[in-house]
DNA sequence: AAAGTAAGCAACCGCCCCAAG
DNA sequence: CCTTGGGGCGGTTGCTTACTT
């Protein structure tokens, strides 16, 4: 089970990825799709851990990834979906197309945390940070099961009406933490009734905005993300694909094909790239 | 200008969950 | 029902870059 290492260590490459080995990676994805990550590097060429395949892939190569910092719409989303979810970065990832978990975690833990904090808020409990004591001596943040634990009122980031205050962040006063509705760690528990209860005094509480309100259907995420809409093109119209690609913002998202371009991209035998416009159906419809 | 420190982020590690056999 | 293997996830590490002294 579980420590088990994933594949053979033995000349297995660890570190940073280089353009060719995600110029591999890519052609192998979209030309066969995501399958069974274990046999990828095999597959594609690479000496690389399947799960580095799949992190790499999810975490930097997928199109559909924006780059950048979060704005601070998404920035406060995050807050709110942590309020709910906890450390939960897949489940707060979900929500948030074109971001992935470990991009938001890591904002959580270099930015986020650190407003938040300045702001006099627990950003484990989102409770004022003078109930941090008795909060951590009730409770084990090691411990991923307490993370529900969290109220779900959400924090604000100094946000009125649901809009961000330029740069966020000084200290609440009592009477406006007091608007907020934050709980003590005792009137959560007290309150709170079930997992159901909780979502539906979301739903209320956020009933007025869509955006917001939006995240608590377990359904759909905001917006689709453009590699959905590349295989929903490609099952459709296949010429749709080239529209596809042509929209699709690699320079942003692949720093190294921008490198590449530099340097002439056919410098790195990116011909493949250019068969991707001549690619045919069995390329994106694995199944077939 | 150089050294030291802090911050940011990509990548890895290892545990957990779940489906298949 | 048990075992096994694969994928997913959260936490952590360590490298790189930016900033400070």
């Amino acid at each position: 089970m579980g420590g088990q290492p994933c594949c053979d260590k033995l000349g297995v490459k660890k570190g940073p990825w280089t353009a060719e080995e995600d110029k591999k990676l890519i052609n192998f994805i979209l030309t066969n799709g995501q399958c069974c990550w274990r046999a990828v590097p095999k597959l594609a060429g690479l000496r690389r851990c399947g799960k580095s395949c799949r992190l790499r892939w999810t975490n930097y190569l997928r199109p559909d990834l924006k780059r950048g910092l979060l704005n601070q719409a998404e920035e406060q989303l995050v807050i709110d979906l942590h309020s709910r979810f906890g450390n939960r970065w897949s489940k707060i990832a979900a929500r948030l197309p074109g971001r992935t978990d470990n991009e938001i975690k890591n904002h959580w833990n270099t930015h986020i945390k650190k407003k938040l904090i300045k702001m006099g808020i627990d950003p484990v409990t989102h409770e004022p940070l003078h109930n941090e004591t008795t909060n951590k001596e009730n409770s084990n943040d090691n411990d991923p099961k307490n993370t529900q634990s969290h109220t779900p009122q959400g924090t604000s980031l100094g946000l009125e009406n649901g809009t961000l205050s330029p740069e966020g962040a000084t200290a609440p006063s009592a009477a406006s933490l007091e608007e907020n509705s934050y709980n003590s760690p005792a009137s959560t528990d007290q309150n709170s009734t079930s997992s159901e209860d909780t979502e539906s005094n979301n739903e209320k509480l956020y009933e007025n905005d869509p955006l917001i309100s939006c995240l608590f259907n377990d359904e759909d995420p905001i917006i689709e993300s453009p590699w959905e809409l590349l295989l929903q093109a490609h099952s459709n119209e296949q010429d749709n694909l080239d529209s596809f690609w042509a929209m699709m913002p690699w320079e942003e998202n692949c720093p190294w094909l921008l490198d590449c371009q530099d340097f002439g991209i056919h410098d790195f035998g990116f011909d493949s790239f250019n068969d991707l416009e001549m690619v045919d159906d069995d390329a994106f419809n694995p199944e077939k």
